[in-house]
DNA sequence: TACATACCTGACTAAAATGGTCAAGTTTAG
DNA sequence: CTAAACTTGACCATTTTAGTCAGGTATGTA
């Protein structure tokens, strides 16, 4: 499984944007200069999140970056996986009958990572980009 | 956080310590053969189960590695500890009142990866090698 | 129309982590 | 005394990470 800074820094940013966008789109500069990421990485990252729609983007002077969705519709699941950080505790092929050491048969350790695995992403969908606003701002609605 | 095949190798071979172990001591290269695990490898990680009390060994012919508690004993947070894999998801010093990037104040993510943290750790300490034990042999008392 | 701003793309890279291997022991049962 | 098995520590190829760099292209505004 992964965790690392490009999914740490996908979802600041997008809490970031989450708060700022609700008048002009906001451009990668004023993210990366709030939140100290470099520009050229937030760039390789929100390329991902607008193919994976999760953001919006406008163009030229003023432009920038809007969520495409409500704060409470974007799932962490969501930003995880678009930026290829994909919760994969198993090491074998899910569907193949085979286990991760090439045996015929699934190792003793499978069932524990699957479980872990659903643990994991239960937990991702139902955070949603709203609930830490919420945790974060101490003031919501 | 990391879980990589070190941990991953660990586990496997408790599982498979705790099966066989009831008569004799059992040899790594058992171990390595029946798991399709490299022999050397299995020694760095067998040096840090030792350390932490995980398993006791028997050296000379004959000799090789005992649980050193009962599979109800073994947590999986025990062994994963053990090997270095710690489930740390939170960038910053946990003590530190300072943020991950730097700044005076705790970032706005901090909270959620602590949640995670937490979330996962309660996985592993329920968890025992006893519970993956029965999860394989379909057999146990 | 110029031009600054901001998005967009892809190649490149230093440093760290991973997943081992290799060599040279020491200990002890038989 | 010797073979099996543990012990220690150095070494290393490959992959991943966390970026940087160098060039674009689009567009609102003056
Ligand atoms: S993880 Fe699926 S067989 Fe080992
Ligand atoms: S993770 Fe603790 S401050 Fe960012």
């Amino acid at each position: 499984m992964k965790l690392t800074s490009k999914g740490r820094y996908a979802v600041m940013a997008l809490v970031d944007l989450a708060r700022f966008d609700t008048i002009n789109p906001v451009s990668l500069r004023d993210i990366s200069l709030r939140q100290g990421i470099s520009l050229d990485y937030l760039e390789q990252i929100f390329s991902k999140l607008k193919k994976n729609q999760i953001v919006k983007s406008t163009r030229g002077t003023q432009g920038g970056y809007v969520l495409s969705k409500k704060p409470n519709e974007i799932k962490l699941t969501n930003i995880l996986n678009a930026v290829d950080e994909k919760v994969k505790t198993v090491q074998c092929k899910k569907e193949s009958k085979k286990g991760c050491n090439g045996k015929a048969t699934k190792c003793v350790t499978h069932n524990l990572w699957d479980e872990l695995e659903t643990h994991i992403n239960t937990f991702f969908e139902k955070k949603s980009l709203q609930d830490l606003l919420k945790n974060n701002s101490e003031r919501v609605n």
